[in-house]
RNA sequence: GGAAGCGUGGCCGAGUGGUUGAAGGCGCACGACUCGAAAUCGUGUAAGGCGCAAGCCUUCGGAGGUUCGAAUCCUCUCGCUUCCGCCA
């Protein structure tokens, strides 16, 4: 039932060489497509041969299943068949060795044409909403002292990076929670529950490394096939693994709700003081399967939502369109948006949503059914809704007034209707 | 964790060594009937690879093995169900 499938379609990568070698190099991946052809080249001829032995020994069997065959060739047949059955030994081994699929696994998904070229500072804003504050206090130093916030015990509990919200925080946390997932259901987006784990096969096919020890980001579980996932993305993805959908059931829209676990190796510094980047968080994440021609336009409405979100907020953010160096071997499309820090002055991450066009369904083998009865791999994106820990950055840099904090308008409804705390 | 059973196409479900790539049903597509629809009838309908095509090959959870030949027999593995144990 599971077919052979590719992050990128080999035959797509024969026809677009060249657009996939730039992509690849946009993308600063060190990929050899010709190598990759040449083996491709390689395994086709070694594929002919099987087919052309396997031809021979199914006529065999087929001349063996009558008994006058059998009394009149019976020995003949069988001699033949078990020289075959030597030969085809020989080139399955040869066909194993060629590793094809370890190759492609390595080939990034290409890019939109609208992706700016270049690395991290290349990202080009398309636009930018709010008011910027000129000065606030820097958030960990405003929460440890109302006692909202306790890295120390989270060290001495799990390490570096983990900590505990306390009280009114932590209060604001569930409200900013509550208060996104009724504009989301809102939006018609179906809210589950999700597995905090996942097997290493959706893990990769989603595009994480599982246990790649060095570079990957994930938390593995020791002795099993599992790891913690980084975000709901991750099983949102899975949950169609293998599946062909009606054309009619298109678009799926789907939020999941998790803590998100990430190693965050080599992170440590200025910019990333406090709740900004830690090791646990919760995250409200939007997910979408669609048809391919509706990519390009759900990947718009995820961005214009997400937009709503802090404009109801009142968080000045700007939207940017990130660079191919900057992306991940999925996107094939990125916006960020960013909050203005006062205290920091200039723009932090704080959502982020992507078009990963069919790479991710490719992968993970999930197609849609045509009118016409075709069958075709889908797309995918995912936005985030609203991720916890950086949402209370930017609310407590932006809503400070003396010692306390005020309430975002929106965010009064799930905390009992104060004002500020 | 222990025991037993099961894993087949978009879905349900036959099939226990040789025209079975797979009966039957549902669903879907097209056609007929109808003013139109429902119902009914007819035809078609797994996915993937190679090839201009004819056609050839692969796939019955996964990986090995036995055999001239495997959905069918053996081993391992994963998943599901039921019973037991444990427990929120």
């Amino acid at each position: 039932m599971v077919q052979l499938m590719y992050m990128l379609d080999i035959k797509y990568i024969r026809e677009n060489t060249d657009k996939v070698k730039k992509s690849a190099a946009d993308k600063g991946y060190q990929v050899d497509i010709d190598k990759l052809l040449a083996a491709d080249d390689a395994r086709k001829k070694v594929m002919g041969q099987i087919e052309k032995l396997r031809a021979e020994r199914n006529d065999i069997a087929k001349q063996m299943k009558t008994a006058d065959a059998m009394k009149k060739f019976g020995s003949e047949l069988v001699d033949r068949g078990k020289a075959i059955k030597e030969n085809l030994a020989h080139l399955e081994l040869q066909l194993r060795e060629n590793d094809l699929d370890g190759r492609l696994a390595k080939v990034p998904n290409i890019t939109l044409p609208d992706v700016p070229l270049g690395g991290e500072d290349d990202s080009v804003e398309i636009k930018a909403w709010g008011t910027h504050k000129t000065q606030a206090m820097d958030h960990l130093d405003f929460a440890t002292k109302r006692d909202w916030v306790d890295f120390e015990r989270g060290v001495k509990v799990a390490g570096a990076k983990f900590y505990f919200l306390k009280g009114d925080l932590a209060l604001l946390e569930n409200a900013i929670y509550q208060y996104a997932l009724q504009k989301i259901v809102g939006k018609g987006f179906n809210f589950m529950t999700v597995p905090h784990m996942v097997s290493g096969r959706i893990m990769t096919g989603t595009g994480f490394a599982p246990r790649s020890s060095k570079q990957s980001d994930e938390y593995a579980i020791d002795g099993e096939d599992l790891s913690l996932i980084a975000t709901a993305e991750i099983p949102l993805t899975g949950y169609h693994a293998d599946e062909i959908i009606d054309e009619s059931d298109l678009p799926l829209m789907y939020a999941g709700y998790s803590p998100c676990y990430r190693k965050e190796a080599g992170t440590y510094g200025k910019f990333t003081r406090g709740l900004f980047r830690v090791h646990q968080f919760n995250k409200l994440e939007m997910y979408i399967y669609c048809l391919p021609e509706e990519s390009t336009k759900m990947h718009e409405q995820i961005l214009a939502t997400e937009e709503e979100i802090w404009q109801e907020l009142n968080i000045p953010y700007h939207v940017v369109n990130i660079a191919a160096g900057d992306l991940g071997a999925p996107a094939a499309k990125k916006y960020d948006i960013e909050y203005w820090s006062p205290v920091d002055n200039k723009y932090r991450e704080l959502t982020s949503c992507s078009n990963c066009t069919d790479y991710q369904a490719r992968n993970l083998n999930i197609r849609v059914r045509r009118k016409s009865g075709n069958t075709e791999i889908l797309h995918t994106l995912n936005g985030t809704v609203v991720s916890l820990a950086r949402t209370l950055v930017a609310v407590l840099e932006n809503y400070q007034a003396g010692e306390k904090l005020i309430v975002p308008e929106v965010l009064q409804p799930y905390m009992n209707g104060k004002k500020e705390i």
